[in-house]
This record gives C-alpha cells, sequence and structure tokens, in this order.
DNA sequence: CCACTCTCGGTAAGCGCTTACCAGGGCGGG
DNA sequence: CCCGCCCTGGTAAGCGCTTACCGAGAGTGG
C-alpha cells in the first residue's frame, strides 16, 4: 500500500502571513477582521500575503481568542437499529426524514452567517447524554435540541450554561422553543375530514405521551370532534410512537381483538399514518374508501405513497432556520424575536382522506391541485 | 416579552476546578487525561470537584494546546431549492436521501471515538467553494467530501493542508477513497436481466457525467450486455443528473422524440429511476410489464415505491462509518487499511424488474423474500 | 513654529487548556 | 546513614489568535 499522507504540512499561521507581508500579526489580523481600518498600503499587503499562502484563521484559536466559536449544536434523538434479516436500517432511515429537513433548515440558516452545524445524536437510552451533549455545547456557542433529547430538569441544568433552543418542546425561563402551529393545523385537517367528507367516527394514533406536539394535535383534534358531536376514538390501544412501526402495530393489535375502526385514523404524525396505511392494505382494507389515513409534518415521501397522503404541511425547513436565527439572537446576547415562536401550518388534501385522485400533475415536483 | 438570558454563566475552568480540589490544574488536567496517573487521593479530589461543578473542559481551548479538535468535517454538495407553486423543497428533500444516511453512519462511528461532526453543504454554482471547505478545514481535524464537492485540482490542494477522504470518487496521493463495489453489483443485476429476465433491449439512465460511479456502473452493465449478445441503448439522450427530475426527463423527451423505448431500462440511481417510472407510469406504460426499471444505492424510499424498486444495495451507512474512520487513522497519522476501500453490494430482487410482487411481508419491516 | 489631536502600527497580555521541566519527599542500597 | 532514584505535583511555556494599550508620526490651529 503506497503513502497515504505524503507531506501534510501544517497550514500557515498568522505569523507567516505577518512575516510575509512585513507587518504584525496585528495587523493582519486587524485587516482580516475589518477593525480599526488601517491604511490601504498596509490592506493590500496583508491581503496579498494572505492570498498567496491560502491563510486561514484556525479555528479553535479564533473561538479561544474572540470566544466565538462560529459553531451551533444540533442534538437529535436516534431511534435505535433495526436489525432484521436484511442488516439494520429498514426503519432508522425513514424515521429521521423530519429531523434531516429541518437539520438542513438550520444549516442553510447558519452558513449564511459563517456558522457551522456540529451534528450529534444520542441514542434512546444513552445513560449519559447529559455529559456528550455538555461536550458538544463545549464546542459550540449554543445548542438547537430537538423533540425529546433531554428531560426538563437536566434541560434546565444545560441553560443555566449554553443558549439553547428546542425545537417541538416548550419554552421554559432560559430557552427558547420553535414549533409549527399544531392547532390551527389540526383543526383545519379535523374541519375537513368531518364536514367535508362527513366522517362520523374519527380515532387518534397517538405520538409519544410526553411530547408537546403530539399533546397539543390531539387535543384540536379532541375539540372539533366534540364540538360537531362526532365519536372520537383514543386510548391506550391508540399509542403510537411516532415511527411506521407503530402506527403499524395499532392498526394489527387493534384488528387482532377483533375491534371495528372507525371511518377516519388520523395519525400523530407522518411516519405514523405511513405504517397505518400500509398495515391497513394488508389486512385487505381499501383506504380511504373503507377508512381514510392522515398524517402530519408532509415529510417528502408523503406525496410517494398510494394513495398520496393528506397531511399538515410543516415549513420543515424554515422550523430549523428560525431556530438558528433565535439560537443566534440569544448568542448575541439580543434578545429573541419571541420565546415560543409558532410557524404556520396548512392542510396538505391529497389522495388518503378520501379526495379524488390529482390530476396527471408530476407528484414530485409539485402537489396535486387542491380541492375535496 | 420576558427576559430569555436571566443568567448565562461562564462555564468553570479549569482553574475553577483545581482551586475546588486543592490543587494545581495540571494536575486536574492529567486527572482527566488519565496521564502520569496521580495518586489515588489527588484523582479522588479532582473527580468530585469536577462532578461538583459540572466542568467540561472547553473544545476551543483543548484544540489548540492539544492540536486535536476531535471534529471531523463533512462536506456535501447541496442541490439548488426548485421553487415550485408549493414553494420550495418539493426536490431537494429526496435528492439527499442517500447523502444523509451516509452521514449518520459517519456520526455514529464518529461518536464512539468521541468525536463530533461539522457538517456543511456547498452550493452546486458556489463560486467560493474552496474557501468554505478550508474554514471548515480549519475548524475540524480532517475532511470528508461527498461525490463531487471540489474539482481535483482544489482537491489536491486542500490535501495538502488536511486529511482528506473522498466518498465515492477516487484516491489520490493524498487522499483516500471509500466506495460501493459499483461492477460488482451492475454486473449481478445486468446478468439478472439478461439471463432471468431475458431482456434483450437495455438502455442505461446515466448519472453525472464525470462521476466515477456513474462511469462504472454503466462500463459494468456495457460489458454484460456486450458479451451477452444485448441490445445495449445510451447516448446523450439518455444522460440524466442523479435526480428524480433527470430521471423523468429523460423518459418524457424520448417519448416526445418517438423513440421505441428498450425493454429495460438501468438507471444511475434510485433517485433517477423513481423519476423515470413516475413518467412512464403517467405515458400509461406498465412497470414492470412493459418496461422493466431498476436502480442503485438502494435508499430508504426505495420499498415503497409502487412497484417496489430492484436495485443494488450499497452499505450506506457503511460507507459513512468506514470513511471516518480511514479519516481517523489518516489524523493520528496511522497508515489506513487502505486508500481505494470498495464495500461489497448486493442485488435486491424486488418487484420493478419484473420478478413477483413480495409476499404479504410487512415491506419496510423487512426486505420480500428474493427469487426471480 | 510649537502644542495638541488624530491616525495607524506595534507590543504584549491574555483566552483555557496540555505538557515539558523541575523540585521535593520517600525509599532502597551501599 | 547518606546518596541517588522514583514518584508526584507544581510552575510555566506555549498553542494561534484578538485586542487593549502605547508611542510615533502627520496634520491642525493659535
Amino acid at each position: 500500500m503506497a503513502e497515504t499522507q505524503p507531506n501534510i504540512q501544517a497550514p500557515p499561521t498568522i505569523y507567516d502571513v505577518a512575516r510575509a507581508a512585513g507587518v504584525s500579526i496585528a495587523s493582519v489580523s486587524r485587516v482580516l477582521n475589518g477593525h480599526r481600518n488601517p491604511r490601504q498600503e498596509t490592506r493590500d499587503r496583508v491581503l496579498q500575503a494572505v492570498a498567496e499562502l491560502g491563510f486561514v484563521p484556525d479555528g479553535a484559536a479564533r473561538a479561544l481568542s474572540a470566544r466565538l466559536k462560529e459553531v451551533v449544536g444540533v442534538v437529535f434523538r436516534r431511534v435505535p437499529w433495526v436489525e432484521t434479516s436484511e442488516g439494520a436500517f429498514a426503519e432508522e432511515d425513514e424515521s429521521l426524514q423530519f429531523t434531516d429537513v429541518i437539520n438542513r433548515g438550520i444549516e442553510v440558516a447558519a452558513q449564511r452567517r459563517g456558522y457551522n452545524l456540529l451534528v450529534g445524536s444520542i441514542d434512546v437510552d444513552e445513560h449519559d447524554a447529559y455529559r456528550r451533549i455538555m461536550t458538544m455545547a463545549r464546542k459550540s456557542d449554543g445548542l438547537i435540541l430537538h423533540d425529546r433529547v433531554l428531560e426538563p430538569s437536566k434541560l434546565a441544568q444545560l441553560s443555566t450554561h449554553v443558549p439553547v433552543v428546542t425545537l417541538a418542546g416548550v419554552a421554559t425561563q432560559a430557552t427558547a422553543n420553535v414549533r409549527g402551529d399544531n392547532g390551527t393545523g389540526m383543526t383545519e385537517l379535523a374541519r375537513h375530514l368531518i364536514y367535508d367528507h362527513r366522517y362520523t367516527t374519527i380515532a387518534y394514533v397517538a405520538g409519544h405521551a410526553d411530547s408537546p406536539d403530539n399533546i397539543a394535535r390531539r387535543l384540536a383534534l379532541a375539540k372539533v370532534a366534540a364540538s360537531a358531536g362526532v365519536l372520537f376514538v383514543e386510548g391506550p390501544q391508540w399509542q403510537g410512537n411516532y415511527l411506521a412501526s407503530g402506527g403499524a402495530k395499532v392498526v394489527s393489535s387493534l384488528l387482532a381483538d377483533g375491534v371495528r375502526l372507525p371511518r377516519a385514523l388520523v395519525c400523530a404524525n407522518d411516519q405514523t399514518a405511513l405504517g397505518a396505511m400500509h398495515a391497513l392494505v394488508q389486512h385487505g382494507f381499501d383506504v380511504p374508501g373503507e377508512v381514510a389515513v392522515t398524517g402530519f409534518d408532509d415529510i417528502p415521501v408523503a406525496r410517494h405513497l398510494r394513495p398520496q397522503l393528506t397531511t399538515i404541511r410543516q415549513p420543515i425547513a424554515d422550523l430549523g432556520a428560525t431556530a438558528f436565527e433565535v439560537l443566534r439572537s440569544m448568542i448575541a446576547h439580543r434578545e429573541p424575536a419571541g420565546r415560543d415562536i409558532v410557524l404556520p401550518t396548512r392542510l396538505m388534501r391529497r389522495e388518503s382522506c378520501g379526495c379524488l385522485p390529482a390530476s396527471s400533475q408530476s407528484s414530485w415536483l409539485t402537489d396535486p391541485p387542491q380541492g375535496a
């Protein structure tokens, strides 16, 4: 095997630049950071030396001195690997679509400000999550935490040391939160099912019981159902886990118990709907003919399913971008735009609720025209 | 609006710990890093102080001093946002599945070694990609570059300053590369189509012309076709771009030109297959009845399509994990396991090639049983 | 023509760690 | 019983930057 590192040479330092330009390191720094704007001639010489040497300041040194790392940490919860006969990953990959799109949103926003993303995931049963997150905190200027990565007490502790923004959580004394408008979105969906489609029995396939999103979605649905006098079904048997497997299991065990299904299944999120829909089809049900199914989030795959999934669109990437901007203002000790930021959601009427199939529009380029 | 940062207090430093434990900072450092193992009593006192104060060393300071940041940079190419009537993202999200899964693989491997991931994307037409990547390089110990983020000359320049591992690229003097076994995988697929299904005309819907993966896949297919005396169709009209839209466009414009389609469409990757398949269905073709379609990669959505996509499985997460391990040995100035590392691939026979529909197995939990 | 102000570089002091080097104490062997 | 060695902890020198502070020269008004 040939040599792999012929001559990795240490990158030039600010001293090298100063020497090459015939000035002091202070001048180099000043030119580069635009302070006290130096004389044109000095500036030119420095800039030329920088270009010639390809100088880029070391992140650690800069961070240590300027007390600003220009890095934000993003932590999400990793779903345990499902080992199947085909190897791992059958389920995990899917389940993180939502997270990935948010992260992309954060990343794009961060990049615009010269920040980079430090990503880390923690295992569900991570014994030492707090420590690992703290380590990330010390490598960054602030943290964005996805849903349920840290219990409230630990979160409070963390937030005394680092600026923290949560996603789909709840704002606290020291942390800000960014979320989609669950209430409005779910209300719109519920009304569509009840008033447009005239369904009279509706069940809620829940997400994690302690998730604020789940609570808000359930509540909105229950409210509309109650005020419309529609039968609202829920309970332990309807407990999912935000994953496709959870949705499938709910349906399967219900069927195994001989429970008669309601006319519509409103799922806590798209993943759950995906699983539920699949299980229904496996058991010979017609979706949406016999049972309608809806999701929440509008993750990319939603429109590739057959039938295409009716769901509530969250501005997923915007959630991430907003979280970043809020965090950045906290880092800069500016007052953020708010502590509990709510982004609008909206109903995407597709097929799985019982609406007619879309036209021949190419379904992954644009969404089908709307209309019940 | 209430105060959002009541009292972010600076985290404790090593000096605080030393004072609390009644020892010098050197001792604290030694206890924490396990060097020159100090006396038990000293160790206990330090450890207790660390626990009480919740001390975690600052990443920048540690990095500057130890010359090790314990961060690896990962750079991928962002697909330009497609603005549709429904907003952006219709296409982008999908197209990055492959990248995201690889990144997850890197992340998990990195975490095991106490490293974190610094992720950054660059725009297709980024004017200053090199500089931005260099900035990331200076915030990390080494870089992992996805396909086509940097042209060869810039790559060479970069690799003189930082350890670099590429994914799906080519190994060079100073960089290592990790990839899937395109040749074996594509050969297996080609044989399946030709000998098991007896298809006699096959077209290759290409990926980016300069992508090593694309070149290798095309070559393997062409070889098998030639040796079997099968008609191999390709050319400018068959040029895709690794995206769903590319696959769809190839099919649509071919049809518009009145070209008669071959019996099987072998696509450069799953995204392309997805788009091609969709376009075929839109135009009234039966897949696989009239035209068979195959992909490459086995991204998660592949098995959710109707028909389920026959494709070559790459160990996507493993590609990432392997890239990390190779990079880490370069960072540690150890000789890596190799400079051009090839991971095995294998044919996933599903429906889109013409094989029979799977049994009632839940398709996202395990894959359907195999067999033509 | 001199005192004063202003501009612009340089000098040096950190930022919070790691670690080379040194000093002191306990101990074994001559 | 003394010398030298080993073990341990402290002292201090950086790591590569930013920036407060200072001093020298140029420009201005009385």
